[in-house]
DNA sequence: TGAAATCTACGAATTTTTTCGTTGACATTA
DNA sequence: TAATGTCAACGAAAAAATTCGTAGATTTCA
């Protein structure tokens, strides 16, 4: 039965999400054979993972073949918000300006990618106004 | 002995170092009120976390009274940037620029702040260049 | 001084997250 | 069809994080 609403994902439940999310729904397989590219897993706890991730309600499995194929429930950027969200409280006092200020000196941004930042500040200052 | 080297503190473990950051060095018992307004929790389950804390050298102890003085042993600088990072890996896939776009639309920013962020942009563009 | 309050230390239990071995079902192919 | 390989289910164990009860030391103050 699936569970109620849940927290941000824990760590290895969002490596399962990360591959779903860039390259589509998998099999088990799949997805256990990218997640031991960084860190060397088991199918069986890849497996069991994502049992219990189903079970929660964080992917949807197509079991009508031999080879189930899952993909996530929820959206990279609903989960991406509620993580942010969660981490703004815990880390951050709540202020996403802080959170900003570390993300860019956290890792070089490209200036394109920084021209897309301030465009997007600028369309919120006028939303504000 | 203080173990090593260790990834981002875990969720209690934050809650504890953010009193501490705000309100400096402080005992238990200060801590644990603090972090019970939010979910109560038990004395000595506030206690063990620090003494372990400590044990792992997240923590300073003063001993040298009754009531022990704790203080963190890593800035609030330091652990942040830690954590963004981590969190760059496992949810942004490394990309500084998607975390921040959450940020800004997962909580209200003043427009004071958006405009510390510009600067902060601009700046980094001229050192870019 | 002695009762009550407060504190640390410690061990252990509980909960959550992660890992894996085993089993039996199904698929492939020689 | 028989051997071989792949798969999901399941239970259980291991590891990590959190919680708490109890005991003994120190302080407070009536």
């Amino acid at each position: 039965m699936a569970r109620n609403k849940q927290s941000s994902p824990t760590g290895k439940e969002l490596e399962i999400l990360n591959v779903l999310w860039q390259t589509g729904p998998a099999t088990v397989r799949q997805i256990n054979e990218q997640i031991s590219k960084q860190q060397k897993t088991g199918y069986t706890t890849t497996l069991k993972l994502m049992q219990i991730m189903t079970d929660k309600g964080l992917l949807v499995r197509d079991g009508s073949n031999f080879q189930h194929i899952y993909k996530p429930a929820i959206s990279q950027e609903k989960t991406q918000n509620k993580i942010v969200g969660e981490l703004l409280d815990k880390a951050f006092a709540g202020s996403a300006e802080k959170l900003v200020m570390r993300a860019l000196s956290a890792k070089k941004v490209s200036a394109e990618e920084l021209e897309k930042i301030k465009k997007m500040i600028d369309k919120m200052r006028e939303i504000e106004n």
